[in-house]
DNA sequence: CAATCGTGGGC
DNA sequence: TGCCCAAGATT
């Protein structure tokens, strides 16, 4: 049974401890709602090294609401490269268009109100909430559910969005008067440091006298939490496309649909090869033959009219997002010289009679500089990188 | 509810 | 290497 003992100890040992020293993180510098909505966006699913350089370069970039607003789309996207879930860049963009819209361009000390703006979900708002207003609201992420879990050794899978309804109500009953924010960051800080995952370091936590799961020596088996199914194998073919006369120098990209994996990012041509399942062996042709290339600048000429003839095998390299594995086979082409006279891509592809005005892919020449304008995955940072980095030295 | 949606680091 | 993990939201 939960006392009303161990809990009082808990808010009480564990906010003293934070506010005896806690990191000097930028997004702490000072209670601007818009800087911990920024920083709440980017910190989703993600370590805090890692958002670090990426905050400090996108305040730079949208110091304000409004700037955030009015900037181009893909600005934002670009500012968002490498750091993943490019969905979290347009909500937190669509929401600045609705705070500017809705609210003045003001922030609002208001719970629904923020948790109405895109992107923010329960525990973002609960955050904003506490740490930019210091409302009494519980702010539970992965780091509360498992501290908690422990502390009060619940069984409850943390995998399961049921049982973060749970843990809130209890969060919330834990929060101090008047120190929502600070008891909030508190349980955060002590998940990311010293109640982690794997080996927590329960001897210096501040809160371990009362700690059910180190009480019955549990630590190491809480919280509980159901395995993710691992991610599915796609095997890809891919091309770079060498430009020449006008385009020399240069590749040919395209930009991802506006919704699903990767939306609105910049991308070499690829295909998924369907009957390929267990790995490249399976499809019984080795890479050095054109046949793998040809499937694939045979896609690439319906796509955009041009008459693509493969020149080599590149690279393989394979990513891994949270539900996919690609596994991606690269080869190089050059352009024939029987379309390469049409001066836009809807006239040549009308002229082969395959034109047809819906979702049809945009597609672009690109050179070494004009990689550093469009957001790109990282799969094709890597791949592009590698390709330049060889092509400089032939020259 | 279960699936979708990225990436890099640690062990 | 392979697997788990990280300040979740959306559909």
């Amino acid at each position: 049974m939960t006392t009303q003992i161990a809990k009082t100890y808990f808010s009480e040992e564990l906010l003293a401890w934070y506010r005896r020293g806690n990191r000097d993180l930028p997004w702490r510098k000072n209670r601007d709602p818009y800087r911990i909505w920024v920083s709440e966006i980017m910190l989703q699913q993600t370590r805090v090294d890692t958002v670090i350089p990426y905050f400090e370069r996108f305040m730079a970039s949208f110091p304000t609401v409004q700037a955030l607003a009015e900037a181009p789309e893909e600005e934002v996207l670009k500012c968002w490269e490498g750091l993943g879930y490019y969905s979290r860049a347009r909500n937190l963009q669509a929401g600045a268009k609705m705070v500017m819209e809705l609210y003045n361009g003001i922030i609002p000390d208001n719970k629904d109100a923020v948790a109405g703006l895109k992107g923010v979900g329960p525990y973002t708002a609960g955050a904003i909430m506490s740490i930019a207003f210091n409302r009494p609201e519980p702010a539970v992420d992965g780091n509360v559910m498992r501290v908690l879990s422990r502390y009060f050794c619940l069984e409850d899978d943390i995998a399961k969005p049921k049982t973060r309804i749970g843990i809130e109500k209890l969060a919330a009953s834990l929060i101090p008067e008047g120190a929502a924010g600070d008891f909030n960051q508190a349980l955060m800080e002590l998940g990311a440091l010293v109640c982690t995952p794997k080996s927590p370091s329960c001897l210096p936590c501040p809160v371990m006298e009362h700690c059910e799961a180190r009480l019955a020596g549990r630590e190491s088996e809480l919280p509980i939490k159901t395995k993710a199914k691992p991610p599915r194998p796609e095997y890809r073919l891919s091309v770079i496309v060498e430009g020449s006369g006008e385009h020399a120098g240069k590749v040919l990209v395209r930009r991802r649909p506006d919704t699903g994996l990767l939306a609105q990012m910049w991308e070499l041509p690829h295909m998924l090869l369907e009957d390929v399942k267990d790995g490249w062996e399976q499809a019984g042709i080795p890479k050095e033959s054109g046949a793998l290339a040809e499937s694939v600048t045979r896609m690439l000429e319906g796509e955009t009219g041009l008459l693509v003839r493969p020149t080599g095998w590149f690279t393989d390299a394979d990513h891994v997002f949270s539900h996919i594995h690609w596994y991606m086979r690269v080869y190089t082409a050059d352009l024939g010289e029987v379309y390469t006279a049409f001066q836009d891509w809807s006239a040549a592809a009308e002229s082969r009679e395959q034109y047809e005005t819906a979702e049809r892919a945009e597609y672009r020449w690109i050179g070494r500089e004009e990689m550093d304008k469009l957001p790109f995955p990282n799969l094709f940072i890597r791949i592009l990188r590698e390709y330049w980095r060889g092509a400089s030295h032939d020259e």
